[in-house]
DNA sequence: TTTGGCACTCTCAGCGGTAGAGTGCTAGCA
DNA sequence: TGCTAGCACTCTACCGCTGAGAGTGCCAAA
């Protein structure tokens, strides 16, 4: 199996040359720290992993491992806990990542062929797939693209005289907003009838196609006075959507952090809570994890941000630059379950830029 | 000010009768655990609410408040604590609701009227609204209405040939989904070209506006091969909109909850979050809600759901019966602060009701 | 009907003792 | 040189105990 690359994301770090016996402990000290959430000995070691040699010979090595910043002592006479380098260590060049179940994947897939739904309803499903795959909360975020470029318009009439504006972009995304029907009336210099609406939707698909969003507003201008004045509602929708929030964010699995025993005093869960309520944490993310493809592992300490020191995050972008992009992945404690968390993120990213080729035409330019 | 009727949702019950004295007592006993989270005993109590009378003659109201299931003890020696029935009664005659601000009223309104955006942010801002002004997590569900009939279709091609359909419902919502373009082309007897979709477009909207789901579907058969596949779709899309399942749920304050210390343990919040990531128990909650308008008070063991025992919750309808109606509310521990969580409910539904009856029209049917 | 007094109950924080797990160090052994 | 066994030491978690504090319930007196 090729080897797979998951860098530190802030600092690049070489990896520190270990014995085999080092790289042994330490690989058990992670592997039985991330089931039983207590710290771990030398004796329970030799005991559980069938290693030949005696505790004192383990306690040896743990003490290399420590003074190489791998491994932490909550206190003098505790067991080992790996640390966030040594995590990081394990990620890079210990771990062998767990295939994912022939029989899940082909679960997982199925589940999305069934869905032939809305694009919301696919990140839904991936987020639920992702929470119950790896036990850990899942976080998508719709793929947006950074200049949405104006494609349709649509001026609705609903029940009431109510009147609504749909825009659609290039990037799929759709942006609805309701006009305001005095605005209207004074724009169109009288009540607006279907027919002068059905124009000027019209005009603005001819006219507006293609354009960014301060091309729409300029163009606008030398509109009709109705057209114009839509026009300008559409090209502040167009702002808004270039506007950096990602506003719906899909969540799931909560509650398996809840379950984490770090996470049971309550004033852990906050960062946890502050990244999948409000977007911004993960607008930061966007641009680090797309610039370099592939599966992105996020430390404990390593996050930018210090209230999530005890996180670990796992994302993978999906789509494509030219058209869109989102965000995907878990977030647990940094002990977490790796092996499993990573090809399960790089699985169901895969299976979303599938959805999108598939959902793109049958002409590849 | 008119009595406003909060009665309990599950059972009718007749309100007890007090003696002027056994009133006061409880209402100082719910008032102050609000706000100290502290058993309450009977010295404290005349201390703090100067009453005229010794702890003892306090002690014998509060053993009758007792003998009533008013207020109850969590062990022999400890303070007196409301029970459920003891903040139904608080609530229904005790209770003076504290008047909002008029600061605070004109500030929301304020903010709403700057945001003249899509409905969801409207629902967004109700939801930070309600949060903030409460200190408890709030919920704000879209407005839907049970029997969406279609208004309008566009179909639009974005980038890579990707075709999507958009549908708006009488009711102002708006759902999209991916065409897949195989089945287009099968049905269109060779590549469709946009001629041939704006055709089919324009034959449905023709044919299907103000149409149900099994009518849509049914009229769809007698029309030309490609539109009767893209009413297949629309069909499909009207049914999961009628479909019972609220599927975005706006929420905030999660952060206000996580705070109580009723929610330290961790485990006590578990049903929150059910509420707050699936909506099944909100959708078990709108009939309940709707039937009869105004705010509507759930305290602990009224609630349905056992698992929300111990959980308070605040919620009002809004939009009309006719069009559409959503959900909006507030949800802490039992131990809430009722006089203020009450009006500022009752205020941001009558402000979304207001913003919907502004844009729907100016002439009123 | 209210009040003061008094005995009783229960929680909570602090304290010491003990068992258990784990470490670090050192001397001996292959 | 590397591994092992043994031993002293350290720290936590748990138990039971104690005293302080808060609060109740009840009773007799005002």
């Amino acid at each position: 199996m090729p080897e797979r690359s998951q860098q530190a994301a802030t600092q690049a770090r070489p990896p520190v040359d270990l014995t085999e016996r080092q790289r042994a402990v330490l690989r058990a000290v992670v592997e039985d720290y991330v089931l039983s959430a207590v710290p771990v000995g030398s004796r329970a070691l030799v005991r559980r992993y069938g290693l030949n040699v005696s505790p004192a010979t383990i306690r040896s090595a743990m003490a290399d491992l420590e003074a190489l910043g791998l491994l932490t002592h909550p206190h003098t006479s505790a067991g080992r806990v790996p640390s966030d380098l040594g995590y990081r260590y394990y990620v890079e060049a210990l771990m062998r990542e767990s295939e994912l179940d022939r029989a899940d994947t082909l679960m997982i897939r199925h589940q999305f062929s069934q869905v032939q739904l809305t694009s919301n309803d696919w990140l839904r499903l991936a987020a639920s797939t992702l929470a119950a795959s790896t036990r850990a909360a899942a976080v998508v975020t719709p793929a947006r693209s950074r200049r949405a470029k104006f494609a349709h318009l649509q001026l609705v009439d609903l029940a009431d005289r109510a009147r609504m504006a749909v825009v659609v972009l290039t990037d799929g995304t759709v942006v609805e907003r309701h006009l305001d029907p005095a605005a209207l009336t004074r724009a169109a210099g009288g009540p607006a009838s279907q027919e002068d609406l059905d124009a000027a939707a019209a005009e603005l698909n001819a006219e507006l196609t293609g354009l960014t969003a301060p091309q729409a507003r300029r163009r606008g201008r030398k509109l009709t006075p109705l057209a114009a004045h839509v026009a300008g509602a559409v090209a502040e929708m167009l702002e808004e959507a270039d506007g950096t929030s990602i506003e719906e964010v899909f969540t799931d699995g909560l509650a398996y952090v809840l379950d984490q025993p770090e996470f049971a005093g309550g004033t852990a869960l906050r960062p946890v809570l502050e990244v999948l309520q409000h977007a911004d944490f993960l607008e930061q993310l966007l641009p680090m994890v797309t610039r370099r493809g592939g599966v992105h592992v996020i430390i404990g300490r390593e996050n930018p941000n210090d209230a999530m020191r005890e996180v670990s995050l796992i994302f993978a972008p999906y789509g494509t630059p030219e058209r869109a992009l989102g965000l995907l992945g878990v977030l647990g404690p940094t002990r977490m379950a790796y092996p499993r968390a990573i090809p399960t993120v790089r699985f169901v990213s895969t299976v979303l830029n599938d959805l999108i080729d598939s959902h793109s035409g049958w002409t590849h330019d």
